[in-house]
RNA sequence: GCGGGUGUAGCUCAGUGGUAGAGCGUCACGUUGCCAACGUGAAUGUCGAGGGUUCGAAUCCCUUCACCCGCUCCA
């Protein structure tokens, strides 16, 4: 089960309960809103708003700054070798064939309207006397499920019968008519099998402006493959050596059948994907290496220790290129739509040496690598940590969300300074008597930290309504400070400076805020 | 894909066959002296969309789309 931390002991209930206040507060705010909306919108699609892209941004930078530009130390304390990499989103299809996606994206699949159970269709057998008699239909390889479309037979026909003298068809051969003379794998009244469906999970397009067989394509379901077929370039061209990784972060599209809770799964989404290729004897140290150099991350981008965790896969649901290797753990997020138990954030890969060799095969390119060290000639293996950015920024926006009856606003953000979208908001506390004028000059002070940042933000400037309206607007956008001007920095040349969490107020010198803000918000 | 629920102003919602509403928010002006205060004024609606019934539909019927919950799926 994926609530193994939930059965350590008691945790902490999530603050957020319902998804529909995250996104009321998404969409008043400014940080998702539906795709198309003034047209109804469109199922699995978002558009991301001022704060969002802000968001989305901080969180993609801070990645790229863990990955390529400050990679982790390794195990031998040195820094590890990450290159960066931006591929196409449409590749040759055959790419696609090699990979193992077109063959696992297009199954024609059969839905019971009774067990609301979803099959392969051709995966799927039915027993039968003759064309004319009520077929049970099986699950090939199965014997249990088998025995049962086999006693059922018999007691639809009223005697004994022996295999040999029965009709094996596969479903996809039944003409759809026919289905109704079908008796489903896990129901005992016929004609409840729907007609085979292809459900094409890769979007399809075609290159050039004529639409023919010849010209079709597919947008990336993975921005993984990318990498790989770039791994002979960047070899060629950098001066890196096994082990080194690669990391790419991108859009990537998958037209899910049930897109769902919020930015969760949608059909368009942004991945951050790094690929480590290593010698294939080291791969289980790189595994636990990663997992862990992962985790930190999460943490330090502001995800709570108890709300996270890792699964590691069971080994029937490996992914086709996992099955030879030290296996798949995810790292967990507990999402209010899972919660206690928890969803996919980030998944960590051995995807062995699968994709190098199936590139190889397929394109016939020599993708081996020569390691002068070892004087030895191998396909180095994969570690893959792949996350969402779009799920990371919903975990972040999960993790921030804090109700708080006692403040004007209920709620408020709780970033970290370093993802917050707006850095810091500048406040006359009235709009007159020099205060704005007074105000402006700390913006650009403020502004001039903030532009310096690695990771940036916007810097709001204020002078509309009352004080307490303002802070309740900065409060939701997970603004961490507030600085204000009122009559006593005319006086003194102070201001006061409001934290978001405590509600507190300092007060400091105006010329030193720029230096203080720099000091809070460092990332 | 199945079952249930919901769609009315930016948000939260009222309106069950007869003039499209409230609170909050937004904007302008005034006031202001630290937490959505106050005063005056203003803008904002394909009542999710399409069709039907009706003299008349936000309201009844059909279809469809989107979102939420539960299944299912998730390489």
């Amino acid at each position: 089960m994926t609530d193994a931390a939930a059965a350590e002991g008691p945790i902490t209930d999530p603050a957020l309960k319902s998804m529909e206040d995250l996104v009321s507060l998404c969409k008043r705010r400014g940080f998702v809103f539906p795709a198309s909306e003034i047209y109804g919108g469109l199922n699995g699609f978002w558009d991301y708003g001022p704060l969002g892209a802000q968001l989305k941004n901080n969180l993609r930078d801070a990645w790229w700054r863990s990955m390529v530009l400050a990679p982790p130390l390794g195990p031998d304390g040195e820094p590890v070798r990450v290159v960066g990499l931006d591929s196409s989103i449409i590749q040759n299809p055959r790419v696609w064939e090699a990979s193992g996606h077109v063959a696992g994206f297009n199954d024609p699949m059969v839905d019971c309207r009774e067990s609301k159970s979803r099959y392969r269709a051709d995966h799927l057998i039915v027993l039968r006397e003759n064309a004319e008699s009520q077929g049970f239909a099986y699950i090939e390889n199965n014997d249990e499920s088998r025995e049962r479309a086999l006693k059922l037979l018999s007691k639809y026909l009223k005697r004994t019968i022996e295999e040999d003298e029965l009709q094996r068809v596969a479903l996809t051969d039944i003409a759809v008519e026919n289905l109704t003379r079908v008796v489903g794998p896990d129901v005992k009244e016929p004609g409840t099998l729907t007609e085979p469906r292809q459900f094409n999970l890769m979007f399809q397009t075609y290159v050039g402006a004529l639409q023919s067989e010849d010209a079709k394509a597919y947008l990336r379901p993975e921005t993984a493959q990318g990498i790989f077929l770039n791994y002979k370039n960047v070899l060629d061209t950098t001066r890196v050596r096994v082990p080194f990784g690669i990391a790419q972060v991108g859009k990537a599209f998958r037209n899910e059948v049930t897109p769902r809770n919020f930015i969760f799964r949608s059909r368009e989404f942004e991945q951050m994907e790094m690929e480590w290729f290593c010698p294939p004897n080291e791969a289980a140290t790189w595994f636990e290496f990663w997992k862990q150099a992962r985790m930190d991350f999460w943490k330090r981008v502001g995800l709570s220790d108890e709300n996270l965790l890792f699964r590691q896969h069971d080994s029937d649901e490996l992914s086709h290129y996992a099955k030879e290797g030290v296996g798949t753990a995810d790292i967990e997020y507990r999402y209010p739509f899972t919660a206690p138990g928890t969803g996919e954030l980030e998944g960590i890969a051995h995807r062995t040496d699968f994709d190098l060799q199936a590139h190889a095969q397929h394109s016939k390119a020599k993708l081996e690598y020569f390691d002068q060290e070892r004087n030895e000639r191998y396909m180095p293996h994969v570690i893959e940590p792949a996350s969402g950015l779009t799920r990371g920024v919903l975990a972040i926006l999960c993790d921030a969300y804090t109700p708080d009856p006692g403040r004007p606003s209920k709620v408020y953000l709780r970033f970290t300074p370093e993802m917050a979208p707006v850095k810091a908001a500048i406040f006359p506390l009235v709009n007159k008597d020099g205060m704005p004028e007074k105000a402006a000059q700390l913006y650009e002070g403020i502004r001039e930290k903030v532009l310096a940042m690695p990771i940036g933000g916007t810097v709001e400037f204020d002078a509309k309504q009352n004080i307490g309206k303002r802070y309740a607007r900065m409060d939701e956008a997970g603004c961490p400070c507030c600085f204000t001007v009122d009559g006593q920095t005319l006086e003194d040349q102070t201001v006061t400076v409001r934290d978001r969490d405590t509600l507190s107020q300092e007060r400091i010198s105006i010329e030193q805020a720029p230096r203080w803000f720099e000091d809070k918000v460092k990332n």
